[in-house]
DNA sequence: CTGCATGTTTATATAATATATAGACACGCC
DNA sequence: GGCGTGTCTATATATTATATAAACATGCAG
């Protein structure tokens, strides 16, 4: 049904929540976890991802925690995004090698869904951490 | 993970098949069901919901089958995919009353799934079928 | 008015994916 | 050495997507 899954939600609040708090050191999987009311096991989930691609680094022992790699705006939403949903091609066949299937060549669809994922991620590429912080300040 | 189901997919093909086969008179589900490998019973439940919002009507009985209400140029791809997928909103919280989400008001987040919605809606829009198969003329 | 070829409806089965949980482990500071 | 953190692998549960089945309704041909 097209829809932003439950970790790419949880993926974005996160960073949101790290922007937000990492200034003074790494901040706990707890923390976050009851901050934003997500489960922390799954969160654990999210967090491997997110530090797989390198969105976020993080310290063990006590006192440790994750922290953004970045600043705020060198954050854009699709690298979040695709990260967490594990890309965002709005069809399985823009993943695939060309010669997969049998009639990519002739498809009269294809176009539309490259196409697609294209506005998505322009649009979503023109929008970084720094810019939903900011807009959230405006509206206390 | 954001993709387009079966089901829109199908919904394409299927409009396609008829912007280019019922000129004729009515194609009989079958016929299409085969033109474009699709299991007859599952193309079944995709006609009902095209049905449903009048994008196709039908007529029963011998030399029966599906047939467009519009032109092809009249068909904009959102409307399509917008019924065969149950809607296209990014996330659930969309098609939510203002109220249902406690933190609706202050989310960082919704503004960013009000404008993507807004982009994938606004580019669907842009396409008809007849678009589509000009553009298939040209590949020849 | 009968029979067949079509569409229609409701129920169910199966498969795939998303979401969440559990337990054992690794590391690092104190 | 022990506690507080993150890491890894496996599994359970829930939800949704996909597909199938069977009984029914309609309309035309003869």
């Amino acid at each position: 049904m097209m829809r932003i899954s439950t970790k790419g939600r949880y993926a974005l609040r996160i960073m949101l929540d790290l922007a937000q708090n990492d200034d003074q050191g790494p901040v706990a999987l707890r923390e976050i976890s009851e901050r934003q009311n997500i489960t922390p096991k799954y969160m654990e989930s999210i967090m491997s991802m997110l530090l797989r691609d390198n969105l976020v680094q993080s310290l063990r022992g006590k006192a440790g925690g994750y922290q953004l790699t970045r600043k705020p705006e060198e954050y854009p939403l699709y690298e979040i995004l695709n990260c967490a949903e594990g890309g965002l091609a709005p069809v399985h066949c823009l993943s695939m090698e060309e010669n997969e299937c049998p009639i990519r060549k002739t498809c009269l669809t294809i176009p539309v869904w490259e196409g697609l994922h294209q506005v998505i991620k322009d649009y979503l590429s023109g929008i970084t951490l720094k810019t939903l912080i900011e807009q959230g300040a405006n509206c206390v």
